[in-house]
RNA sequence: GGAGAGGUGGCAGAGUGGUCUAAUGCGCCUGACUCGAAAUCAGGUGUGCCGCAAGGUACCGGGGGUUCGAAUCCCUCCCUCUCCGCCA
């Protein structure tokens, strides 16, 4: 959520971020049902203040008196009153809210223009996508890839998007996770191990509910969510708390499976590893002071950037154009592997700054120290990394005759041997 | 899952229908005393919203109700603790 008092004192910022990321709401609409809402909540506090003032003078009269009688039968007609003006406005607030989560964060003047994802400016590239044998196969088509990823075990006992990773394939898995835990820690992110299943004001805060409910899984008996990434249940550690200014900066990361309905996709966005209803992701979370947010943008993508170089991937960072950037994000940077055998860019990391808006929504503040006022927090977060796309980008680009896959050098120590091997 | 107890300001804890915008204690901040500190004394010390301001208003786990008036009564949901049951 934008702060309402930018609205009210900057309405031609808020339109010109609609503008930027080419989004459609009406604006004159909102400042309208906020200038009502103002107008009907004063009404109401007025009358308020009458109430008690009477409430107060009535404590001096005896109870049962005539005057007393007089009075309640008064103070009867201004509640009626109170009570029908009160149901307006909560009618009225209650717009007002739905309305103002209609309005996007503004995006950074440092975004670039532009309506869709091919205006995205690519920011950085690493590595070559040429060193990657011409005759390099999609995963999905390597020779016994199926043993170590079974996806037809796993529609059988859940359903299409929930692979079995069996023998190489489940430690490569666990030996990625683990790589990319180690690393975060030394970079001076603290090791969370969250709930994976939220309660629907988690999913709330973080702009999950009420609008993407159909991303999620939900539970039957009880209203949770399957998180779809770590992220949600990260950012509401510290929901609806003041935190010290001294506590801040604060740096976390989790590894959580993460659960995504995902409907509506078709063709090779979907086939094999490369969108999974469930998959692993460790996912890096920054709540730091106003002033450093976007330092620290750059420190945390450049962390994850480290993890691919590490690995030995080419890849490449873009800098999402306003129209690409998504709803609640001041600035975003995507990092996208090279798939050498399907020959295309896949996302693997999403690094983004919200500023104050998840902050604003979820409350979490800070007590600064000049003012000795709460003030908001900014939250920054980005995967490094997830799991299944650098999976197979592994798979891909180090495939060898043999028909082996050599395991880069900074995994070794966690998978234990040289090469994966799929008899 | 069953039975019981309970959720009040940073913490402890009073308040069971009317100046409660919540006593008191601890903690914290400022000042006095002191060479300095401790102790002591005085004052201050929650969050949000509306308002240029003065000020107003809301919040006693969440939601709803009764009443002229609710922290206090009623309904409902959530959570915590104790005991029992079950179980990695």
């Amino acid at each position: 959520m934008i702060d309402p008092k930018l609205l009210r004192e900057s309405p031609d910022v808020v339109r010109a971020a609609i503008a930027k990321k080419h989004l459609n709401v009406d604006l004159d609409a909102v400042l309208a049902l906020d200038a009502d809402w103002r107008a009907r909540l004063a009404e109401v506090e007025t009358l308020r203040s009458r109430q008690k003032s009477s409430n107060n003078e009535m404590v001096a009269l005896k109870k049962g008196s005539p005057e007393f009688l007089a009075k309640v039968q008064e103070m009867k007609a201004l509640s009626a009153q109170v009570k029908e003006k009160e149901t307006a406005l909560g009618e009225i607030e209650t717009a007002w809210k739905r309305a103002m989560l209609t309005l996007p964060n503004i995006p950074h003047s440092s975004v670039p223009e532009g309506a869709t994802p091919e205006q995205n400016v690519v920011f950085s590239t690493y590595g070559s996508t040429d060193v990657v044998s011409p005759a390099a196969k999609a995963h999905w088509d390597i020779a016994g890839f199926d043993r170590l990823f079974d996806f037809s075990r796993g529609s059988k006992v859940t359903g299409a998007g929930f692979p079995f990773y069996v023998g190489d394939g489940a430690k490569l898995v666990r030996a990625l996770i683990q790589f990319f835990l180690d690393e975060a820690g030394k970079a001076g992110y603290q090791e969370v191990n969250p709930p994976i299943v939220v309660n629907a004001a988690s999913a709330t805060a973080v702009g999950q509910l009420p609008d993407k409910e159909g991303m999620m899984y939900q539970t039957v008996e009880d209203q949770f969510y399957l998180v779809p990434t770590a992220e949600t249940p990260l950012t509401n550690f510290f929901r609806d708390e003041i935190l010290e200014e001294t506590l801040l900066p604060v740096f976390r990361c989790a590894y959580t499976p993460c659960f995504r309905r995902e409907a509506g996709s078709y063709g090779k966005d979907v086939r094999g590893l490369n969108r999974l209803h469930q998959f692993d992701k460790v996912e890096l979370l920054k709540w730091v002071h106003p002033s450093r947010s976007y330092v620290e943008l750059d420190s945390l993508r450049d962390h994850a950037e480290g993890l691919l170089r590490k690995l030995g991937l080419p890849y490449r960072v873009l800098l999402m154009c306003g129209g690409d950037l998504g709803f609640a994000q001041s600035k975003k940077y995507d990092l996208e592997v090279w798939s050498g055998g399907q020959k295309r860019w896949l996302e693997v990391s999403s690094c983004s700054n919200f500023e104050s808006f998840q902050a604003r929504r979820a409350q979490i503040r800070f007590r600064s120290k000049e003012t000795g006022k709460p003030e908001l927090v900014h939250t920054i977060n980005g995967s490094g990394l997830a799991v299944p796309r650098v999976l197979s980008a592994i798979l891909e680009n180090n495939l060898q005759p043999d028909g082996t896959v050599k395991i880069p050098a900074a995994l070794v120590p966690y998978f234990g041997k040289s090469h994966l091997c799929f008899a």
